[in-house]
DNA sequence: AGAGAATTTCATAAATTCTTCATAATTTTA
DNA sequence: TAAAATTATGAAGAATTTATGAAATTCTCT
């Protein structure tokens, strides 16, 4: 799950990433409008967090101009702002959600997964493969109802196998998911990850599902 | 499927031929515009991934001079613009799409596989011959409903054969198919790759799929 | 600053795939 | 039918890809 945070104040921006990143998300930070724009335009986001007041272009001008480029992803509007006026200006620009600084981190955890899950069209979060579970929500993960403790990029990793379960996934497919665009690496890294997702995930278990598709890259089923 | 990349960054022509040879494309990079076009005009290429900005040649003439001289391979345009009237240049030079960079490798991904489909006008992308089929995103092979595990240039190879259902493929368009242009082999090997996937496919099914045409080639048919 | 956790790199081992080659089998030609 | 040409196939070594432990680095929290 990849997040743009677009906010020019520095304290807030690193606490709010701070607190994403522990949750796992992939966050993209930009300090003005036209940066948030350039990236919002170029890459793909699960999530857009969006100040009002920013530097170069304000927040609903960019929202604005998102929905009229057709690009869907959910926005959540960031503002220190509490009159009504203001907020119907914001879902009227496109925004999906509000927030009013300040918040909470727990307020804005719940209103992501909220977002996310909304756009995600899922009825149901939980994402499952023979005894393995993944819920994105609780950001559990069990195997055979055993609790599996995973750090946040391995969590990242078992979720985009999971959401494309049986098909295969590339390294460079899991690279894009798990870091930022500007990440490049020359190294086993995926690798690296994948071997200790299995010795997490698979190892203990008699039904191995992460499985190599030999110069592809990797499928999760329980098809074999 | 071969991929033609023209695109003088090395960092970036690098990372996309990475991503792209991973996807199971054969992929050819020309630095430049003369290079590009030396090759757009003497090999088939399923996809030309064009910069506009290039050496010698830029990518607009580029693409103007093949659809002069009929070509008609879909081109996706790459550029670091972003106005308006760039992108109806693009698309006024005959590119099929177009693309602003920077962009994520599961964009590009997306995009080239809608313009690959789109050429070939395929509704369904599995591809079936008897109760042998192949689906190319799950990258997976069944015959019977059994699973079947192929290696890479198996894989390629059967998909070839599969995409020309009941037509003869010669040695020449497999080696083209399944390697990148300069490669070159005196040896029998695509005889030898013909034979380790009738082993895998056809040997313990009653009906042959894959039969020899005798001084020409090879052809996947379930008629005989 | 320092402990602890997570991430990243690196070196090496292990596994798989690719390629060549020699020889056998089959088909075509004379 | 014999010779020639073409195709089939097993096996071995080369090359590539993947797995994994461990060290180095970065990040986080006190």
């Amino acid at each position: 799950m990849r997040i743009l945070l677009v906010e020019d104040e520095q304290r807030l921006s690193n606490i709010i990433k701070k607190g994403l990143l522990e949750e796992g998300y992939a966050v993209d930070v930009a300090y003005d409008g036209e940066e948030g724009q350039y990236l919002a335009e170029s890459e793909e986001y699960d999530l857009i967090i969006l100040d009002i007041m920013l530097p170069k272009i304000d927040g609903l001008t960019l929202c604005r101009s998102l929905r009229e480029k057709n690009i869907k992803t959910p926005v959540l509007m960031l503002t220190a702002k509490t009159t009504i006026e203001d907020k119907v200006a914001g879902l009227d620009s496109g925004a999906d959600d509000y927030m009013t600084k300040p918040f909470s981190f727990l307020e804005l955890r719940s209103r992501i997964q909220a977002l996310i899950r909304r756009s995600k069209q899922e009825s149901s979060p939980i994402l499952k493969a023979a005894d393995l579970v993944l819920d994105p929500i609780k950001h559990t993960v069990t195997r055979k109802d055993k609790n599996v403790t995973l750090t946040p990029k391995e969590f990242s990793i078992l979720e985009l196998l999971l959401r494309h379960k049986d098909e295969v996934v590339t390294r460079t497919m899991i690279t894009e998911h798990a870091w930022d665009y500007n990440f490049d690496s020359m190294s086993n890294i995926v690798d690296v990850f994948v071997a200790s997702l299995r010795r997490k995930v698979d190892k203990a278990a008699d039904k191995k599902l992460i499985h190599t598709v030999h110069g592809v890259g990797y499928r999760l089923t329980e098809d074999i």
